[in-house]
DNA sequence: CCCCAACCGTTGCGCGAGCAATGATATTCC
DNA sequence: GGAATATCATTGCTCGCGCAACGGTTGGGG
């Protein structure tokens, strides 16, 4: 086995290719029927998934894998919308919080369901689960080894219209 | 088997995330290295490969994921640098070739050694090679079922220094 | 033969993102 | 208690990229 010892580099590109498809692919889809880009699409469900519908502006920053001032501007993209509004923290006023609002929470419970649809029929759905939950392991050991934040939540996420 | 059912969705998360975690790592190396971002890395090794160590603009931008007009910047860029030329075709006069220079043929022979290593660390070095494999064979898949264009060049890439 | 459609690469424009610097607040250490 | 330091979010600047429009070129159909 040890006669195609390219295999790494070309592992690496498939996966970047992997990762551009089906990212254009949802994003196509959510611009289409809501007229919201991926990253803004995720600062929503990010927002609904947390009990209090609020998180501070660093934290968000870290989730969607940008830098602050990336953040800054887009959650003041979607205030423009009327999706969400910057709340202050009593304790700490240097503080900021996103928060949902209730049009936000209206969007997020219209558009997930599709949104999540999509991920089964662009990405989950060429692999078995088992092929799903060894691709997980993988990547977690990747992430693992980079020093990756373990981001818990996303177990957490959207109860996918309980009110349905 | 069928209780972690919202598993599509955080394995997608994951897979962006360590898109993102791996890309940073080799782009910080190959910055600091050589002072080049990954996609002008990409295209010099792309020439690199093809005997000839040229390729239509078109062509380019496929094979980098990329628009045309970013394909026309990146190697505008390329170019101002001493890298890479452009060069008319004899029999269509309105095709372009990006041509690698061979100042531009040194660099790859310099920084693609330590790249493909970098590959190794950040990246493979998490995996056993069966589950590299395995892994590729998921991704293969993946792109398959969204109509990607199956890249066979990846197996083509520079002999690693055989001159050395 | 000539016109029209298709194709190639480039350009104008706007957008989203990162970096570094800023102001405003909190914390720490003497 | 007060000054130095750290932290938080925002802003100015610049860069890379995609989209749509363009000029130049080729091939195909009346």
């Amino acid at each position: 086995m040890e006669t195609l010892e390219r295999e790494p580099l070309a592992v690496w590109l498939n996966l970047v290719q992997a990762q551009t498809v089906v990212a254009e692919a949802l994003e196509d889809r959510l611009q289409a029927s809501h007229g919201l880009s991926l990253p803004e699409h995720e600062v929503l469900v990010r927002l609904y998934s947390e009990p209090s519908r609020r998180l501070r502006m660093h934290v968000l920053a870290e989730l969607l894998l940008l830098s602050r001032s990336g953040a800054t501007r887009l959650v003041e993209r979607l205030v423009e919308r009327g999706l969400l509004t910057r709340g202050a923290a009593t304790s700490d006023r240097r503080v900021i919080y996103a928060v949902l609002t209730d049009e936000g929470a209206r969007i997020v419970e219209d558009s997930f369901p599709e949104f999540d649809r999509a991920v089964g029929e662009v990405f989950a759905a060429h692999l078995t689960s088992n092929e799903l939950a060894s691709l997980r392991r993988m990547l977690r050991k990747v992430l693992a080894g980079n020093g990756a934040w373990e981001d818990q939540r996303c177990n957490t996420v959207v109860p996918t219209r309980a009110s349905a």
